[in-house]
RNA sequence: GCCCCCGUAGCUCAAUCGGAUAGAGCAACGGACUUCUAAUCCGUAGGUUGCACGUUCAAGUCGUGCCGGGGGUGCCA
């Protein structure tokens, strides 16, 4: 248990005992240092509900704490503040618990769940670009969450494959390269043979493509509905598109593989609206028959309203006029699969927040059509948009967006750079430079995204992330390797850690405060979906430890006790940041 | 038209789901390297939290209205 959970355990008790609510009870961490440790500020709540003068409150559950173990002194504040002392002894007792633990202290959760996470959602043949920079990395983040806090997490990149763009795509290509067997009706495999293994096309054609097809099917209403009839073919299984379509599918993975790949991103399956192709037409059936779908303009939808909603919300659209299907229709699908198949608890999906009312849309659709019970939650984690120079949002369909290949090689030469500028690192191997500066520029790329909180907007800017100094990920790095290079030296001199002792000064202690803290952090940012949460503490956590740093030598310490004892504390601190920089998906150098 | 999000220091952003004196980084200015990595540390300065009412012991946070910006709104994803 952690100390905020014994302390908030025990004022519940006391106001049990004064016969209030004990939810009152709540401890939360002191946002006035100088002041105290903990709080309590039940008191105030309490007191109207009871009728009572809050400080008077306050003075009786003081009366009823007793725990001089753990608690040094109590004192009420202001209008019913209770400022809660913690003592050293219990102090240093806690922090040296979390060192005994796999989990680093961190309270286990209540159940277990089956959590998939879906993220990245690229569309498939487009290169990925800045735009899919916060949902690879804030889903990736939020799997690593869930799965540290004892859940099971699927990570699903479920790619774009199967609406609209694709026929899109089939319509410009057959206008390039008209001569191409995918687009001869007559062309049968039994008698003409297998179509080309070669890949028509690379997925850089098929970025240069897209903004292109897009402009022509806005412009012109013919060339829409031909890639509208592409789409539905497609879906209907002609040959030659299907065919085309796995070149387009081929060629996307491969390049989307690396790119994630290079920013530490993975997923456990590579599904896609495709994926459940063959589960779309029974469902639409299943709707139609049940009632709950039915046929309007010749589309057939869903509504979701109801007499409750105060603002109008337009029916979900199950098919197109013509038949087809829409992304609508592939995502109340993949819910499907995703109760039956793979037995989700929760599904988390981490998508542009633009797309909330999508989401509302399918989530009550889902309930509706029966196929999400309702013990199964689904989420939309939305995240604000990263915006251009011009303030507006990187239209991916425009064209001339910075590559995420770019992106990263532009920030691991700044790394790159900076190890030059500071003669930091000349004497290492060529090969360790080169991971130094990956790991370096990628830390401040992902850490300049994460410490923002996910809803909100921002403008992109490279120097953002690029920046190496002050509240950045490569601070957090250096801070970790600091503690690694303590720790190598400490081991050669022979020094060993040990029992960890009461707090001897200032910094120490504040770092103690700092660590014991993590188990509601950790349990804050899952519970709010919030890797900022993560980012901030450890940020907090970096400055508390440079400072300690800074005023505590501790390979010079005389005292073999408290050599020993900061030994632990700055091993536990590197275990603790390690592990959060692993959440966030950040890793650390050995040295840099 | 209707709905959603945002507006905090010169700039970029936080703020423990209503708590005490709104915090960081960058930029500016001034200090600290013969000592465990100066990608660091210490200090100074910087605010009517868009505006106005309201709710309450307590409002950046909740409610209403207004101003400004962004987004969404049945056959794109």
């Amino acid at each position: 248990m952690s100390l905020q959970q014994e302390l908030t355990a025990l004022f519940s008790q006391a106001f049990e005992a004064e016969e209030l609510e004990s939810s009152f009870g709540a401890v939360a961490v002191s946002q006035r240092p100088e002041l105290a440790d903990f709080q309590c500020n039940g008191a105030l709540g309490a007191a109207k509900p009871a009728g009572r003068n809050p400080r008077d409150i306050a003075a009786a559950i003081v009366a009823h704490v007793d725990a001089p173990e753990l608690i040094d002194t109590l004192d009420i504040a202001g209008p019913g503040f209770i400022n809660i002392h913690i003592s050293d002894k219990a102090l240093a007792g806690s922090v040296s618990a979390m060192s005994d633990t796999e989990r680093l202290g961190v309270a286990p959760i209540h159940r277990p769940l089956t959590v998939v996470v879906d993220y990245g959602g690229p569309n498939m043949s487009k290169a990925l670009h800045v735009g899919h920079l916060r949902a690879a990395i804030i889903g990736e983040s939020v799997k690593r969450l869930f799965s540290f806090l004892g859940h099971t997490t699927i990570g699903d990149i479920h790619m774009g494959d199967w609406g609209m763009p694709i026929g899109q795509l089939i319509v410009e290509l057959q206008d390039r390269q008209p001569d191409l067997p995918y687009f001869d009706p007559e062309y049968d495999v039994a008698v003409d043979g297998p179509y080309p293994e070669e890949s028509p096309v690379t997925l850089d054609d098929l970025s240069d493509m897209y903004p292109v097809i897009t402009r022509r099917c806005a412009d012109d209403p013919e060339v829409a509905e031909r890639a509208r009839v592409a789409t539905f073919e497609l879906q209907n299984g002609r040959a030659g598109y299907l065919a085309v379509w796995e070149h387009f599918h081929s060629v996307s993975v491969a390049e989307q593989t690396k790119d994630f790949k290079a920013l530490g991103v993975e997923f456990d399956v590579w599904y896609g609206e495709s994926t459940v192709n063959q589960h779309l037409e029974p469902m639409v059936r299943t709707a139609l028959a049940g009632g709950v779908g039915y046929e309007s303009d010749g589309a057939v939808i869903v509504d979701v309203a109801t007499p409750e909603d105060k603002k109008e919300l337009p029916p979900l659209l199950l098919t197109r006029s013509d038949g087809s299907y829409l992304y609508s229709t592939t995502d109340l699908a993949t819910i499907e699969m995703r109760v039956k198949d793979m037995g989700m608890d929760l599904g988390l999906y981490v998508v542009d927040a633009r797309q909330g009312l999508h989401f509302e849309q399918v989530f009550r659709a889902a309930r509706k059509m029966n196929i999400l019970p309702s013990d199964v939650m689904v989420e939309h984690i939305g995240f604000g948009t990263v915006n251009g120079p011009d303030g507006r949002p990187f239209k991916t369909r425009e064209g001339g967006v910075l590559r995420l290949g770019d992106l990263i090689a532009l920030v691991t030469e700044g790394a790159r750079a900076r190890l030059d500028e500071a003669h930091i690192a000349e004497d290492y191997p060529d090969e360790e430079r080169d991971v130094i500066a990956r790991q370096v520029g990628l830390a401040a790329l992902k850490f300049g995204d994460l410490s923002n909180h996910r809803t909100s907007n921002y403008t992109f800017d490279l120097e953002r992330f690029s920046a190496f100094e002050g509240k950045t990920g490569p601070y957090l790095q250096y801070s970790a390797v600091r503690i690694k290079s303590i720790l190598r030296r400490a081991d050669k001199q022979g020094l060993k850690a040990a029992e960890m002792i009461p707090p001897t000064v200032s910094q120490e202690r504040i770092l103690m405060l700092r660590l014991v803290r993590l188990s509601e952090v950790v349990h804050r940012a899952a519970d709010l979906r919030a890797p900022n949460v993560l980012a901030e503490y450890s940020y907090e956590l970096a400055t508390d430890f440079s400072r300690f740093y800074e005023h505590c030598h501790i390979l010079n310490e005389p005292d073999v006790r408290r050599q020993a004892s900061w030994l632990a504390l700055v091993s536990l601190t590197l275990d603790v940041l390690t592990k959060l920089l692993d959440l966030l998906g950040i890793e650390i150098p050995d040295r840099m």
